[in-house]
DNA sequence: ACAAGATATATGGATTTAAATATATTCGCC
DNA sequence: GGCGAATATATTTAAATCCATATATCTTGT
C-alpha cells in the first residue's frame, strides 16, 4: 500500500476491464486463486498475475499462498466506503460479469477450499 | 455516450485526480461552471475542459449554457449504481476534497445562480 | 443595429508520459 | 521434474499535458 487509498487511486486501480472483472469476481466470491481467475477471464496468466500485483500493490487485495495455489481476496483493511462502491457495482452489474461467473462455475478441476470461517 | 457505461467505462472516466475531484464537486454541489471548477481545482482553463469533455462524452456529465456560463452536473440518465457509488465516495472523502470546497467558497465573482427547483 | 473589445469555454496539434501486452524466464511448492 | 504463479524486458498503445487558437456570448460606444 505505496500511497495513500484516495478516490483516484481506487479508481486508478478499478479503471481496466481484466482489474475491474476480476475484483467484482472476488467481490462476490470471497476469495479466488490465481488459475481460476485466470480460467474464468481466459485471459494468460502472466496478464492476470500483472494485474493482480498491480491491485495488491494498490492495496485493494491480499494475497495468502495455500500450498501450490495463491489466492486473492479484497484486503481485510479496505475502507468501508470502497467496500460499499464494490457491492454496490457488483449488485448492479451481474449481467456484465455473467459470462465471467460461468466460466468459474463450468470450471474443472477447481482446487478445493473450506468454507471461510474467520 | 458512446459506449455503454459499464464499470469498467466508469472507473476509467473517474481515473484521473482531475477528473475524480471534479465529479465530486459537482456530485456536492449538483452544478458547476468551467471557471468554479477552475477555480476550485486551481488548473488551466484548457485541461479542466479538456476533461470535462471527456467525462461528458462518457455520459458521466451533463453540460448546459446560461449565457456566458457552461454549467455541468450530473447526466440525468446516470444508472442508479453509479450515483450511489458517487454518493458513497463523497460522504466518505470530504476531507480529500476540503482544499477544493474551501477554494470554491472563497472564489470571488463566482457565477450567481437561482437555487434548483426542476 | 453594428463593430470592437472583453470574458468564458472549447479544440487542434505536438510532445511527453504512462500503461497494457506478449514472450521468455524465474521462483516456489509438491 | 512438474505444476502454479511471479517477474523481466522489449514493444506497442493510449492518455495526459502544454501552448496556441478558435468559438460563443456579453458589453460598450456610436
Amino acid at each position: 500500500m505505496l500511497e495513500p487509498l484516495t478516490p483516484a487511486t481506487v479508481f486508478k486501480c478499478l479503471a481496466d476491464e481484466t482489474r475491474a472483472r476480476m475484483t467484482l469476481l472476488i467481490t462476490a466470491e470471497g476469495e479466488l486463486c490465481v488459475c481460476e481467475l485466470t480460467t474464468a477471464l481466459e485471459d494468460s496468466q502472466p496478464k492476470i498475475s500483472r494485474h493482480l500485483a498491480q491491485l495488491r500493490n494498490c492495496g485493494l487485495l491480499e494475497d495468502q499462498r495455500r500450498g501450490q495455489w495463491v489466492y486473492y481476496r479484497l484486503h481485510p483493511q479496505l475502507p468501508e466506503w470502497a467496500q460499499q462502491l464494490l457491492q454496490v457495482t457488483l449488485q448492479a452489474n451481474q449481467t456484465w460479469l455473467a459470462a465471467n461467473t460461468d466460466k468459474l462455475q463450468r470450471m474443472r478441476n477447481r482446487p478445493e477450499r473450506q468454507s471461510l470461517c474467520g
